[in-house]
DNA sequence: CAAAGAATTTTGTACACTCG
DNA sequence: CGAGTGTACAAAATTCTTTG
């Protein structure tokens, strides 16, 4: 029996889907297909855990090759199945769920697992015809389902705790205790806001971690500073989508760049940290630079189209991560942050970065 | 003493509950 | 209903333990 939740069962979806189109369609930053440009699928490229499978297009057939013999699968079976598919994992309402009625054809086409195999980053890669420079890209995706609830892009932990020193005033223990026992339903801002009514201010001092720490400064050396300023306001403004809290900052300018001739520092150094987000970096991992296999993401939206966004064409993709994500506030408890604490004579607050997609 | 395996902890993801 | 929060489950990483 194959089980799965809806992102796991998502990832066959997109491969019959895929292979049923024929063709990969791009995002825009609305997660709308991109008219006009799309790319014929060549082939499809699947690891299982007992080896690589290849499903090529042509014309009407899927060709699977990989073990000594080779499939050969009419489109249409494909059409039928990611249908049933979708319809499947869309009405489930449990957390993990099997879909018998599929599980021969997966096993006939050589899927015996949900998840390709944890060694393999890529969740899947396509050998795409791009008409414009006439050349064959491999590009490599992890998907992205829309049929649950939306994921996270960079998660929360103590790695990504932004600690700022509260200067201009002294609190007692007892204000102490009194500010932290505020358990209200927005408690972390409500906290803020007692703290700045008693004349406090944040400043900034560091990442929890300085291992997340140097790999903001790699992609860009302010991004501490600017991180910080798009977190505190975040948790003292009613903004939470990222393009306002980017906005916002921009506006208030923390950093003093020469706004005269209207760069758009802020916007461009955030999509720089999202991309390299996206593409591999991890908060407590040393982080190199170099983006894992999966140059992108495909999109399996609720209506069942897929989309794709991919480092290939950078500023979609850009764009869309952008338009699409959001802070949020995660568990202060498992992540200690969101208490004032006393360290040498000095008052901190720690504040937790976490990105989730909208949906 | 190194390699393999088991146990434990940490990190990542999904989702359900609650309250305005 | 939607945002905020905690938590259940799963995978990965790390540490501990055993064995040849």
């Amino acid at each position: 029996m194959i089980t799965g939740n809806k992102g796991e069962w998502s990832e066959i979806y997109a491969l019959f889907k895929l292979l049923g189109d024929k063709q990969l369609f791009l995002g825009n930053k609305d997660i709308e297909k991109l008219e006009g440009l799309v790319y014929p699928i060549i082939k499809i490229l699947r690891s299982e855990n007992n080896g690589n499978f290849e499903y090529s297009i042509q014309d009407e057939i899927i060709l699977i090759s990989g073990n000594e013999e080779i499939l050969k699968i009419p489109i249409s079976e494909f059409k039928d199945k990611a249908l049933f598919l979708l319809n499947a994992i869309k009405k489930n309402k449990e957390r993990t769920f099997s879909i018998p009625e599929i599980e021969d054809f997966m096993q006939s086409i050589n899927c015996f697992s949900l998840k390709a195999s944890s060694s393999a980053k890529t969740d899947i890669t396509i050998v795409v015809h791009d008409q414009r420079t006439n050349q064959q890209p491999t590009l490599g995706f992890s998907i992205k389902s829309q049929l649950g609830s939306p994921s996270t892009l960079l998660n929360a932990g103590k790695t990504t705790n932004f600690i700022f020193n509260i200067v201009g005033i002294n609190l007692t223990e007892n204000e102490i205790r009194d500010i932290n026992s505020i358990a209200s339903r927005s408690k972390i801002m409500d906290r803020i806001v007692q703290i700045q009514n008693k004349g406090g201010q944040f400043v900034f001092v560091k990442t929890e971690r300085k291992i997340f720490s140097n790999n903001l400064v790699l992609i860009d050396s302010l991004l501490p500073e600017i991180l910080s300023q798009i977190v505190f306001d975040f948790y003292s403004s009613e903004f939470s989508n990222l393009t306002d809290l980017v906005n916002k900052t921009a506006d208030k300018n923390p950093l003093n760049f020469d706004i005269e001739n209207e760069h758009k520092f802020y916007e461009y150094k955030i999509k720089r940290f999202l991309t390299d987000v996206a593409l591999g970096m991890m908060p407590s991992k040393v982080w190199t630079g170099k983006y894992d296999a999966t140059g992108g993401y495909l999109i399996v939206k609720e209506n069942g189209d897929v989309l794709c966004y991919h480092i290939y064409n950078r500023n979609e993709f850009e764009d869309y991560l952008l338009n699409n994500t959001k802070l949020d506030t995660a568990s202060s408890s498992r992540h200690g942050f969101g208490e004032i604490y006393e360290e040498n004579e000095e008052l901190y607050f720690k504040l937790n970065l976490q990105i989730r997609f909208t949906k």
